[in-house]
DNA sequence: CCAGAATGGAACACTGATGTTCCGAAAAAG
DNA sequence: CTTTTTCGGAACATCAGTGTTCCATTCTGG
């Protein structure tokens, strides 16, 4: 929004909070203020410099979310390939997102369609990258695109779960992820 | 535990209490008591007398839970059929949990090992039944029996979301959830 | 109908999170 | 080194949820 004139120095302390806030708040929604100024190595007093109200600091976080999501999508190159290998691949992006993932799923910062149209990930692309998966054979047709979007968030929030519980590695996890979720939307 | 001496009013209103938080708490697990008293009809005071503590009410609910939890693996009949079909089984049973679904999920009660056991759904039975789809060749060998229930319960939810999000039928929706879970978990 | 059980509302104290103000210390800029 | 910016701690008021007590009312079984 306005970048205008904020120093070196504030620029990179808001940043330290809106990334504390997405590590300590992804695992606890409701902890308080203070957790996520200890996390970010600041004084309670300077989040709320940068942050007046509970709010605010959401706002901002959910502004960090849509922009990683966005960033994230355009790495997938949803419209090259086959629905199905565009599907994998953005799955694997969207893996990378760690903490931002748990933030997104657990409705925290539940993003309003207006967020969501801005990662181009939803809406038209997402909905294209299906469809033409359901044209090249390499999508079930009987799966509609929403469905499959609800498909992928729950899927990778269970991966990331399933690391934290049974101790697994990223990449076992990823794994099991792509395979389950390729099995999923591929024809029968 | 003590069904020693409970008259039935008590009775009654306890349930409507566990019902009521049930509700609520799935919802919004942060939910404050007075709304759990009302959504129950019963005044904030009345619910105290029976949980003096929001953690007896938890204990309850997880109880409650548990208990929901055990009929529904007890009707799925894990031990019968090829793997496959008694994870589709079990889903269709986990599926009617509703709001109950909601509540273990969400970890609002995270449950203990100890309770899983009660349930017998997950420790002994359903790494049986997973592994008896293993070998009769219904169930993807690559795919290890704590993954496909962190599968199960991430899809159910999913499920639950989408029809409170796109508004289609229970119906519809387990369909959805059934052809995912079956594609994801056969061998390809 | 009557006594005991069950309930609901009001009032209260307590707690933890929130948001604000103020001031001195530390850091960065010049 | 001096000035300006940035920071952190302490103190404070506020607020919402919690848990408790007390009492009047309603319900229920006998």
């Amino acid at each position: 929004m306005t970048d205008i004139q904020e120093s070196g120095s504030r620029t990179r302390t808001r940043q330290a909070i809106v990334d504390a806030a997405i590590e300590v708040l992804a695992r606890n929604p409701a902890a308080p203020l203070g957790d996520v100024a200890a996390a970010a190595n600041v004084g309670r007093t300077t989040l709320h410099r940068y942050f007046a109200e509970r709010a605010d600091l959401s706002a901002a976080l959910r502004a960090e979310a849509v922009d990683r999501l966005r960033q994230a999508t355009e790495r997938a190159c949803v419209a090259d390939g086959t629905g199905a290998a565009a599907i994998r691949r953005l799955c694997q992006e969207y893996f990378d997102l760690g903490d931002v993932l748990s933030l997104i799923f657990n409705e925290q910062l539940l993003l309003t369609d207006a967020d969501w149209q801005q990662t181009a990930g939803c809406d038209a692309e997402f909905v294209e990258m299906v469809e033409r998966g359901h044209h090249d054979g390499t999508v079930d047709p009987e799966l509609p695109a929403s469905w499959i979007q609800s498909l992928i968030w729950s899927q990778l929030y269970a991966g990331w779960s399933y690391i934290g519980e049974q101790g697994v590695s990223r990449h076992e996890a990823l794994r099991l992820i792509l395979r389950s979720i390729e099995g999923a939307v591929s024809v029968r």
